[in-house]
DNA sequence: TTAAGCGATAGTTTCC
DNA sequence: GGAAACTATCGCTTAA
């Protein structure tokens, strides 16, 4: 027989399946190595890559999800007193 | 009224909260604090930190190791034809 | 040459660090969960975890160093030309 | 002017660093996909999706693990006196 | 030679 | 449970 089973498995399309999921991780990872240069190239003139960061976090974010997202944050903020406005004026208790 | 509400929720509890668990973190900090007070007190005392690290890191593998990794490279191993008895038993494929 | 100590007394030293470090992390171990059940027994009481662990984190900044990141940030975006007033007066410079 | 500075820092480099990168993390994304479907075709021929992984693991593993696993297992054996060739060298500690 | 910045890497945490 | 992001550590290079 040709494609030798292992428990009703084929070894030859395991190895198959195995492989082109490596390669694909290889590239994936390649394009890794070149964001992180781009963010290394972008540090040496200057830029701040943390805050890039968050910048790209924001641009990704749907505009409703990132007003509700900042709509409970502001609310919780109330809540603790941390921001004016919200009754006990407690700011910082550390 | 005794529990203030902001949007719906307690500022109170959410307080309680907040702080519980800004606690635990303070304690979970100290005792990383600690350990790495000991590895600085062992390489002090001329052992290699980074040796230690991989040491216990294979001693907490251990365990999942034997349950994991050597039980699956044994089902590698069978299909792909590299051990013998892995001939053409029909095993359940799982 | 690094100094690395083979046998008796060391090797009782090493023992010794290991086991206290393994300990250390096991309580280090036992505070995450405590962490964890903590914000699932939020959740269940109805509070958004996500936000809660931002306002832990921005509770965790120092003033100064909140102020700067939101500065520069701000500053990103109007560079960028994500906020009212920003890139708006001159959107493609170049 | 060309540039269009903002606080010191330029809009239209920011841009064109942050485009890139989303580019990249596009096509990153893309190629996780492709990996994703990959896993998807194998499970739909009878493969056991977990048991892959761990493959895959394993296999990625190998290099390093017999560069540092292997030889820190020998050092820690050495060091608690499990092998010959351990002998009593007692280096004065600093 | 040592101290200090910097780049690489491993570990931890968070999101899906 | 796996993937991604953030953080801390480690080693290397450079300059004093």
């Amino acid at each position: 027989m040709t494609k030798v089973k292992f428990g009703g498995i084929s070894g030859e399309q395991l190895r198959q399946y195995i492989e082109r999921i490596e390669q694909l991780e290889q590239e994936k990872q390649d394009i890794a190595d070149n964001i992180r240069d781009a963010f290394a190239e972008a540090k040496g003139n200057g830029f701040d890559v943390k805050v890039m960061r968050q910048l790209i976090k924001i641009r990704k974010m749907k505009p409703e999800e990132r007003d509700e997202q900042e709509t409970v944050l502001d609310l919780y903020k109330h809540a603790l007193g941390m921001l004016p406005g919200g009754g006990e004026r407690d700011k910082e208790a550390a």
